[in-house]
DNA sequence: TATTGTTATACTCTATAACTATA
DNA sequence: TATAGTTATAGAGTATAACAATA
C-alpha cells in the first residue's frame, strides 16, 4: 500500500480541499475582474450579460436571462441598470408585442469592447504566477468539468 | 502573426471566458458537496467549519471566523446551528472569560468523518471526467493561483 | 479603553407570486 | 389559455452598529 491511498489524514489543512480552493480562486478572479470594470461603471455580471448579446441575434429578455442562467424578474432588474446607463435599448419585438428586442447601443458596444480590454488585463493578472501551457490546461480542464 | 493572438473576436462564445467558467466548476462542486452532505444534516459551509474545528486546537470563535474568512457575527448563527445539532460545544475560555472555546462533539466528530467520505464522493464524482494526472496539474495550479 | 461574543438591524441578491399586455 | 415582462414581496446570506461582559 503507498502512501498516498493510506493517508490517515487526508486534509490536514483545511485549505488544501478542492472545494476550497475552486471557491477562493473564483472570488479572487472576480474581485480582479469587479475591479477592472469599476471604471467603466460595470461589474462582472453586467459584463456577462453584455457577452452574450454582443454574440447574438438581438434577443429577447428572457433567452437572454436562460443563458445567463438567471431568473427574468432578475433580468429585469440587470436591463434596468444597463438601460439607464444608455449600454442597452428595449423595444418591443414586432413580430411579437409581447417580447422586447434588446440590443446594445453603439455607446454599449463601446464599453464592452473597453471591457474586454479591462477583462482581459485582470484575467492575465490572476493568471501571472503560472505558465502559458498550464493556463491552457487550466482552461481545458475547466472546460471538461464544466460541460454539460 | 498567429491566428491566435489575432483572433478579433477572443471571446465569440460567451462560455469560453475563465471567469465563466471558474464561476460554474464552484457552482457545480458545490452543488454536488451540498447534495453529498445532506443526509448528515449539515452544507459545505458547515463542513468548512469543521475541517478548521478538526485540525486545530480547541479554538475562540473569532479565530475560526478568521481562519474561515467571515465576519464573527455571522460565526454566531453558523455555531447556535451546529450546536443545537450537538456537533460542536462552546464554554467560557477559563484563561480569558471573554472568548468561547469551540471544540467538536464526540458526534461532532464522527459527523466530520463521515463528511469526510461524502465529500470525497461528491469530488471525484465532479473530477470523474478528467486523468488524475490532470486532477494533480489541476489542484497544484488551483494553489498557486490562490496562494498570497 | 480594548476585545469577544451577542443581538438588532439593514443591505444585497435572488426567487416566487401576482398582475398587465399580448398571443 | 399560455407567454413575456413587470412589480411587489419574501427569503437567504452576510455585514454594520450597538450592547454586555470581561480584560
Amino acid at each position: 500500500m503507498g502512501s498516498v491511498s493510506t493517508d490517515p489524514n487526508p486534509t490536514a489543512d483545511p485549505r488544501e480541499v478542492l472545494a476550497y480552493l475552486l471557491k477562493h480562486a473564483n472570488l479572487k478572479l472576480t474581485a480582479l475582474m469587479d475591479a477592472a470594470l469599476e471604471p467603466l461603471g460595470i461589474d462582472g455580471k453586467d459584463f456577462g450579460a453584455l457577452r452574450v448579446l454582443a454574440h447574438r441575434e438581438p434577443s429577447s429578455q428572457l433567452q437572454v436571462a436562460q443563458t445567463l442562467g438567471i431568473d427574468r424578474t432578475t433580468m429585469v432588474a440587470l436591463l434596468d441598470v444597463l438601460e439607464r446607463k444608455g449600454i442597452v435599448t428595449r423595444r418591443p419585438d414586432p413580430a411579437d408585442r409581447r417580447r422586447n428586442v434588446v440590443e446594445l447601443t453603439e455607446q454599449g458596444m463601446r464599453t464592452y469592447e473597453a471591457a474586454q480590454v479591462a477583462y482581459g488585463k485582470a484575467e492575465s493578472a490572476f493568471l501571472a504566477a503560472i505558465s502559458p501551457a498550464a493556463t491552457d490546461q487550466f482552461r481545458q480542464t475547466l472546460r471538461t468539468l464544466v460541460e454539460k
